[in-house]
DNA sequence: ATTGACCTACGAAGCCTTTCGTATTAACCT
DNA sequence: AGGTTAATACGAAAGGCTTCGTAGGTCAAT
């Protein structure tokens, strides 16, 4: 089991793109992207799309003229390795406290707290097993 | 109102040093990362600090032939930038997501499951003003 | 005063990420 | 077929991070 990387900032915009929006090519990747930041490049977006698939966090579907993209990685398993890697880079592991300062930047929106309480019951029940 | 940029991997561990155990001296932070991470070149950790006092991250006294360095920026307010950040940039804002996969990925703690529905009352109550 | 230990300053190399320009190739239309 | 459009490939530059070697300064003890 290779460790994975981290991805950079770019890449995951891209991988953002693909796990909303299913398989696709540079342009529709670019055109998402660049309604976010108007003036990204075409090519900027090509070339890092590339060195993605050269790293395997993309796979390439070349049969047509325009190659179509997929992401080779899980939105939710990254999402838990780079929480977890916050988790330890910033919080020495404390979960709790990690939480605490998230729940302070964004105000706290009382369905979402909802939300979290139900998380934490399914997690007392079970005794956090995955 | 500058927005602070994000600390690097390497800035980081030297303020996670500094926030524990107060103003020190290159050769006190290096002794510490050196235990953690044999083969830390002392130099390289001057290095780092140096920059950090250009960037303003860290103030440094220079009273003494070994200077004396001093975090200038909070770790609480640091948690909470790189907290929000990563909820922006990989979680798309929703920190309930975030949160269970905080938790997937740390064998929930019951004591610290009890923390977090604590900190998860006193939000309700005063309706998550900070 | 000379030595040795310890410190800072500085430059530079190596690597990674991002960006972009240019060249080339493929498809389509008339 | 020839010309236009749209795609990929590629190289390279610019900037940031990390690492380290070397040079020079200071202090104390001999």
């Amino acid at each position: 089991m290779t460790k994975q990387h981290r991805p950079t900032d770019g890449e995951l915009e891209i991988l953002r793109v693909l796990w909303r929006e299913g398989p696709s090519t540079v342009r529709d990747v670019h055109s998402i992207l660049s309604k976010a930041k108007p003036g990204t490049g075409y090519t900027t977006v090509l070339k890092l799309m590339q060195i993605m698939a050269d790293k395997d966090l993309v796979s390439r579907d070349e049969k047509n003229k325009a190659h179509v993209y997929s992401p080779r990685i899980r939105e939710d398993q990254t999402q838990k390795q780079m929480v977890g890697d916050l988790l330890d880079r910033v919080f020495g592991g404390s979960a709790a406290r990690m939480v605490m300062q998230a729940l302070a930047t964004k105000k706290a929106n009382p369905q979402e707290l909802a939300e979290i309480r139900h998380i934490l019951d399914e997690f007392e029940q079970n005794g956090g097993a995955r």
